[in-house]
Order: structure tokens, then sequence, then C-alpha cells
DNA sequence: ACGCCAAGTAATCGCTGATTACATAACGTG
DNA sequence: CACGTTATGTAATCAGCGATTACTTGGCGT
């Protein structure tokens, strides 16, 4: 959408391109939100990229290493847009908090279905050799522990709830929604709602089977 | 496993295999166990049947549609899996057959994660031209909802909850925790329990959550 | 001005899914 | 039993893919 941020090919200066490596993340972004991950080749991002079917391997390694770097814009927008709901949050509001993390996350995964599968996926890219997906990935595992704890501490959820708990409880489901979402499971969805007002009334329910009944 | 229900090359009476098509599933499902769904290669299975690469395209419209047929085998384990979890279930004890049926759900996808991933996409196979796999997964849902409607008739949720809401969020949570386990989200896994034995807690918390508090 | 080296190209390899023309064998019918 | 039809295999081939190699280009520092 923001394509004046794309390195335009126009923007070669003659022989060399001049940011190739920032045009052929932006060119393989465009073409996987059309077409797919699965229809991501090589060949057709060099030549958006206009330049020969060789070169965007001087700039990555595999193929994978190309979607991975495409992984780590897109999980910088998705860790963006989940933080940015919670600024300024306060802290006397914990639940309303991970209420905001659930909604923002649950909303960002809608938005751009075919990237939160490729960010959620572990065999589709190399997770483990990017530090910055693995930093990303724990620092909003943090924030919602952080969350959670306080939570805790104003004595907010059920008891026998530890916090590990209700942390990959809260993970599972939210991911459990976002990707029946993405994975297309609600293609025959017959309720009554909107099937996105479904799932942001599922995760308040949800939330409130956490909490102390009232 | 199973390996005596496999249909060997050898059963090959000459010129002709024999039963290729179900030769060329059941290898087709051992090298997806072995190398993982991305690995599988149409040559590769027709070697392994012990035939002409071009040959599994007398059977298979495409490598989709093999993998489809894969699905669908897979589908139907996976659904027995399910049912049987609930055979003779007294039905005065409904929220304890959805207790089961999540548990058997959760261990199938553990014990077959590559085989989960291929059944619950809808990228990966032709779901919407495989009228077996969706007439399956509808009666996976409406036994779900018997129960639901069941226990709701027992008064054992909470108020608020409608049955749709229940199934939607139902079926997002052992979803979630399924994909969790299958994408790798539990490499990292640092708390005390068992990563499964804190699937099958999650899960119980989780209908604790729906239920009427005591 | 010169030479080094990053960053392009061109050509090629092996593998893939898919299609076509052809060969074989199994089967029903006189 | 002979014969033609049809199902099911093979062989050859195509285009597209990821990846590698040798070569070429041109920008930058000394």
């Amino acid at each position: 959408m923001e394509s004046a941020a794309i390195p335009q090919s126009s923007a070669r200066k003659g022989y060399h391109h001049g940011n190739l490596t920032e045009a052929l993340v932006a060119a393989a972004v465009a073409l996987i939100e059309e077409s797919g991950v699965e229809a991501l080749s090589v060949r057709e991002v060099a030549k958006r990229a206009g330049v020969s079917p060789g070169a965007p391997f001087r700039h990555f390694e595999s193929r994978t290493a190309l979607l991975t770097a495409v992984a780590e814009q897109a999980m910088d927008r998705f860790a963006a847009a989940v933080e940015q709901a919670l600024d300024h949050w306060p802290e006397n509001d914990p639940v309303g908090a991970l209420r905001a993390m659930g909604r923002a996350y649950l909303r960002w995964a809608t938005d751009n279905p075919v990237h939160f599968r490729v960010i959620s996926s572990r065999q589709l890219i190399d997770f483990s050799g990017s530090a910055r997906m693995a930093g990303q990935n724990a620092a909003l595992q943090e924030t919602m522990r952080l969350w959670i704890e306080r939570a805790r501490s104003g004595n907010a959820f059920r008891s026998g709830l530890d916090t590990e708990l209700i942390l990959l409880s809260s993970r599972a489901f939210v991911y459990g929604l976002a990707r029946m979402w993405c994975d297309d499971h609600l293609r025959d969805w017959h309720g009554n709602r909107d099937p996105k007002d479904a799932l942001t009334a599922s995760l308040d329910a949800f939330i409130e089977g956490l909490l102390r009944a009232a």
C-alpha cells in the first residue's frame, strides 16, 4: 500500500540496481500477497525487480532466506501492531490490556492472512536462523507474561491457574482463532454474526472464562 | 505401521501394476511422514511404486489431487480416532465427552503432526474438491455440537454462552493447541511439565473456564 | 589513473509437474 | 478362440524452478 516506500526498479542507476535487497523483499511481499507463499518464485521476484534470474542469490542464500527476510519484515509489522495497542495502557487494567493485545493480534492476522501464515510457520521459513524473529517472538511472549502476572497480582484469575498455563492457553486460543481464519476454516461459516465479530466475541468469552467468577 | 495393508510393488502381475492407485497413496503417505509435505514429489512416489514418472497422472490429475487423496485417508484415521473416543459414552456426561474428544483430537495431532497439517490446510490440498473430507469435517462438528447442546441442556455452562460461540471457541482452542505443536511453537518450551501434558492441562483448564462456577 | 571487489549477467545443471504419442495387456463379444 | 476396444503402463519431451558457475561490469578508495 505504501508503494512510495518501495524502491522502484527505475531507481537503477545503470549496471547496478541501487538497493536490490530491499527491492527484492518488497517484490516478494507483493507477490506473496497476490498469489500466496507457494507461488513465490525467485525468478518471478527477479523479473519484477528487473534483474536477471541469478541476481537475487547475490543477496539471499536461498529461496528460504528470501522468504525469511519477508517474514522478518512482516513480523516487525505484526509486533508493532500488537505493541502499539498496549501503548500507555494503565497498569491497573491488566485484563483490559490482554484483551487489547488479543484484538490487535486478531486484527492483524485477519488483515494479513498470508503473511500471518508465513510468520507463524516453522516449515516455510528458517525461524531458528533468524535471531530477529526469535527475539521479537520472545519479546511478545514476555509482554504477555508481564500483563498476566499483573492480573494475577490483582487476583483477577480463577484459582488453580499458574502463569505458564494461562500463557500457553492464551497463545493457543488466539493462535487457533487466527489460523482458523487464515486457513479458511470459516468458509462455510453459517452463524448469525459476522465472522470477524464472532472471533472477537469468542476472544472475550475466553478471557471471561479465565477470570474469577463475579 | 501396518505395512501388510500396503500393496507392494511386487504385487505387479506383469505390465500392469495391480492396484497402483492405492500403492501411490501409500507411498505418498510414507514419503510425507519421512520428509514432510513440501518434499512430496510425484516422481519420487512413482519411483517408490516402481513405475514410470508419468504413470501417477493416469490415476491423479495433479500433484494436488494425489495430496488430496492422502489427506482423505488421513482424515479417515483422524475422524475414526476422535469418534472412537466417544464410543458408548454416557449421555449424562457431556462435559466428559467433550474432554475426551479434545484429548483424542490432541493425541492424534501430536502423534501425526505432518498429516494433521495436511488435513487442516486449505492451501496444500483441494478441500472443496473433496466431498469426503468436507463431509467428515461437518460430521465432526455436528458431533461436537450435539454434546455441547447436551451439556447446555444440563445447565453445565456459564450463562451468556450460546452453542455457536462455544463451538467456535472449542474448535479454535483445540486447533490452536494442535497447530502450536505441529508448527513447532513449543520448541523452546521451558515450562515445568512435559509439553504434551501441558497441552492436556491447558485443555482441561479451558473446559473448566466454560463451566458454571462451582 | 588504476586496480580491487561488490554486484550484476549468461549459461548451465538437475529436478520438478505436466503433456503427448505410443505400447502393452486385460477384457468383453462375435 | 480371435478380435477390437479400453484401461493402464512407458518414453520422450516441455517449461519452470532453485541453485551454481564463470564471466563482465562499473563504482570506490588509494
